[in-house]
Order: C-alpha cells, then sequence, then structure tokens
DNA sequence: AAGTCGTGGCT
DNA sequence: TAGCCAAGACT
C-alpha cells in the first residue's frame, strides 16, 4: 500500500495520483498503526475486550470540548460515586453538580442525569444499540451517537469531531470552511469506513488526530497516512481546516459579594436551572454588565442589615474568561455575626461544606479572591479569620499600572 | 443557523 | 502573553 514519496517540488503528476492508496488500504494502515500506539485511556477497553458502553458515554459526554487531562480525575471521581446507569440515575442532580463542578459546560452535567434517568425509566437501564435511539437521550447529539455507537457497539458509523475533522480536511486538502464543509467531511470518513473494527477506526481516527495530527506542529514524520496526505504534500498541513474567524465578546464587569459569618460560613445561592453556570452555587452578585458602576456597587450588596461600611473591598480583580465573553468580578468581604439570618433564597455554607459545594471554578476564584481557601481539611487556625489570609497572587489579578 | 454555553493548558 | 482551542449539544 506504500506510494512512493513524491519528488521535492513536484506537481502531482498522473502517476502518482494513479497509485493513490485505496479506502481499505488506508483504514488498514491507521488500524495498523492504532495497534501499535493506542493511548491508553480510564474509559478504554483493553485491546479485544469489550468496552463497556457505561464508561463509554460517561467519558464521551465529559469529552465535550474538553481535554483528556482534565477528564480524567472528574471520570474517576463519577465511575467511583456512581458505578452503574442506575446509580447515577438515583443521585440527586445537585450532587452530580457537586462532581462535575470546575469541568465547564454544565448543561453536560444536568443532561447527563437526565439521560441517566430516561435510560433506567425507559430502556431498564441498557443502552440502545442503535445511532436513532441514542440520538434521542439528552445530551446526545450526532458525534456522541456515533461514538457511542461505534465503539461500544461496532456499529459502522464514524463519529465526526474535532480531530476527525482536522485529518480528514488535511489528508484531502480540503480548503472549503468549515462548518460549510461538514458533509464533505462526513463523506469523506464514510469513504473510509473498513467492513470490520469500526470502534477501533474511529478511535484511531481520534488518537491520529490528538497525538500525531495536532492543530500545531502535526508530527508527520510518524503519520501512517503521510503519503497519502495532500496537506502534507503541499507543505502547509496547519492551514487546515479552514475556519471562519470568531469575534470576541465584550467585557462585563459586576460586584460580587461573600458574606462570613464569625463561625466561617459563607453566605451563598443556587443560579436558575437553565443557561450560563445553571444549577450551580455562587456567591450573590450584581449584574454582569458591560457599563458596571463602580460606585454603585454596593447597591447590589445581599440585604444582612449591616452598614455599608462593613464591606470592604479586596484589592485587585477576579478576571474570568467565557466561551463568549471575558468578566471581571470586583471582591466585597463583609464579617458578620453567627446570629445574621439568611436572606431569602439564600443560605449558609459551613466552612467544612465549601470544598465540596457546586462552586463553578469563577466562583473558586472569587472566593480565593475573598481570602478563603476552599481546600478540604484547611480550616483555619486560631484567632485570624480565614479571610484575612493574604490572597494568592497567582490567583489574584492586581489591576496593573 | 448563529449564538450560547466553561475551563485550563498550551504556544 | 494573549490568543487558540479540546472527543459538541442545544436552541
Amino acid at each position: 500500500m506504500t506510494v512512493a514519496a513524491p519528488p521535492p517540488g513536484r506537481k502531482t503528476s498522473r502517476a502518482a495520483r494513479a497509485a493513490e492508496p485505496s479506502p481499505g488500504a488506508l483504514a488498514a494502515a491507521l488500524l495498523g498503526w492504532y495497534d501499535r500506539h493506542r493511548r491508553v485511556l480510564p474509559w478504554r477497553a483493553p485491546p479485544g475486550v469489550k468496552a463497556d458502553p457505561y464508561a463509554v458515554w460517561l467519558s464521551e459526554i465529559m469529552l465535550q470540548q474538553t481535554t483528556v487531562k482534565a477528564v480524567v480525575p472528574y471520570f474517576q471521581k463519577f465511575t467511583a460515586a456512581f458505578p452503574t446507569v442506575r446509580d447515577l440515575a438515583e443521585a440527586e442532580l445537585d450532587s452530580v453538580l457537586r462532581l462535575w463542578a470546575g469541568l465547564g459546560y454544565y448543561a453536560r452535567a444536568r443532561n447527563l442525569h437526565a439521560c441517566a434517568k430516561v435510560l433506567v425509566d425507559r430502556y431498564g437501564g441498557v443502552f440502545p444499540r442503535s445511532v436513532e435511539e441514542l440520538r434521542a437521550l439528552p445530551g446526545i447529539g450526532a458525534y456522541t451517537a456515533n461514538a457511542v455507537a461505534s465503539i461500544a457497539f461496532d456499529l459502522p458509523v464514524v463519529p465526526i469531531d474535532g480531530n476527525v475533522e482536522r485529518v480528514l480536511t488535511r489528508v484531502h486538502a480540503v480548503e472549503e470552511m468549515l462548518p460549510a464543509a461538514k458533509p464533505r467531511v462526513t463523506a469523506l470518513a464514510e469513504a473510509l469506513e473498513p467492513s470490520d473494527r469500526p470502534g477501533d477506526f474511529a478511535q484511531a481516527l481520534m488518537d491520529l488526530g490528538a497525538t500525531i495530527c495536532t492543530p500545531k506542529a502535526p508530527a508527520c514524520v510518524l503519520c501512517p497516512w503521510a503519503e497519502p496526505c495532500l496537506a502534507r504534500r503541499r507543505g502547509d498541513p496547519e492551514t487546515f481546516p479552514v475556519k471562519a474567524p470568531k469575534r470576541e465578546g465584550l467585557l462585563r464587569r459586576g460586584a460580587a459579594f461573600v458574606a462570613v459569618r464569625a463561625d466561617g460560613a459563607v453566605l451563598v445561592r443556587t443560579r436558575v436551572a437553565e443557561g450560563l453556570l445553571g444549577g450551580m452555587t455562587e456567591v450573590p452578585t450584581g449584574a454582569w454588565s458591560g457599563d458596571h458602576d463602580e460606585a454603585t456597587s454596593l447597591d447590589h450588596a445581599p440585604d444582612l442589615g449591616v452598614a455599608r461600611r462593613q464591606w470592604r473591598r479586596v484589592p485587585g480583580v477576579v478576571t474570568h474568561v467565557f466561551t463568549h465573553f471575558p468578566l471581571e468580578l470586583l471582591v466585597f468581604v463583609a464579617d458578620v455575626a453567627d446570629r445574621i439570618a439568611a436572606p431569602g433564597g439564600m443560605r449558609w455554607i459551613a466552612r467544612k461544606d465549601l470544598a465540596g459545594e457546586a462552586f463553578p471554578s469563577l466562583m473558586r476564584k472569587v472566593i480565593a479572591h475573598a481570602g478563603i481557601d476552599l481546600r478540604p481539611g484547611e480550616a483555619p487556625s486560631g484567632d485570624a479569620p480565614a479571610h484575612a489570609q493574604k490572597p494568592d497572587p497567582t490567583k489574584t489579578n492586581r489591576r496593573r499600572r
């Protein structure tokens, strides 16, 4: 199946074109590479062993727009806490969100839980074995349906993710812009699908994209598809895939309020179930807007019946970048008495329970900026209030100049 | 169908 | 450093 490398500075000759490997040969080369270089991942079954649909599904949901490195510890936590789909279905949503906290895209956790319930209620806890039924489940789109179908059930379908798009647009030098080129990429993938080992083929394509055909500085010399790859022949593999430039979001600002009781408890509330950080825990904040007025920040403080001057501004600002907008939060801290009641819709969280709360990363930054260490087993010792600790300069963004 | 939806690691 | 972007889904 090996094709002679074209001479340097070549034009694609008729002979070279005629010698292009067949789809079957390409698939065989990729599977051979996979057998030698497949990654060992916690959710991946050893060679020759059937994959566990639950592990495949859980990992695929976690891996949506998320790196393997970030997912691994979460996958471990989830499988330990919820060994089966039924365990997950029977859990409270809040306990799922607490375990998911920090991984981002929290709709995935809500849909994960909803999906587990449907699987138990309607499928007896057994994953359906068709793409159509999988696709109809909460949180499972075209990609994940194909991923589960191929990896867990060896159905002959190809999940098209960012890796596969990159590999195929490079091999074929697809100049059409994504996502417009998506149908073409799908066709290219389907043309390569081998009659056997669909699950390995899918994973091989993704491993190739993740370890060899990387966005920057692809390791073409190690690639099983180096010779037929048109992008490599052209010498500019990094230019593929062609994507439309995305415009940046506008900066939003706001104020966050960390009320700390004498016993160390912190005032929090739960965000609405849908939308940004839906269902997650937060300290009270004012609105996040492009025209936040610092002078009136305290107007948005929770009503604890304390004087305005009890709120002291922590120097610096917490910055956070969401996918579609950057955010700057001023942080105010107030020490209040133990007897102060939580305003409606809010509650006090004991110091020892802070680490386990469903705080998204943004809120962990805010709380850390306020001088509170969320790490479990790090209760403040002695007289100094927890928030009197010096803010960690590595996690705090002081205003420059 | 284009906008919404997180986060951290990498270059 | 400042952008880029990772095994996308949903509306």
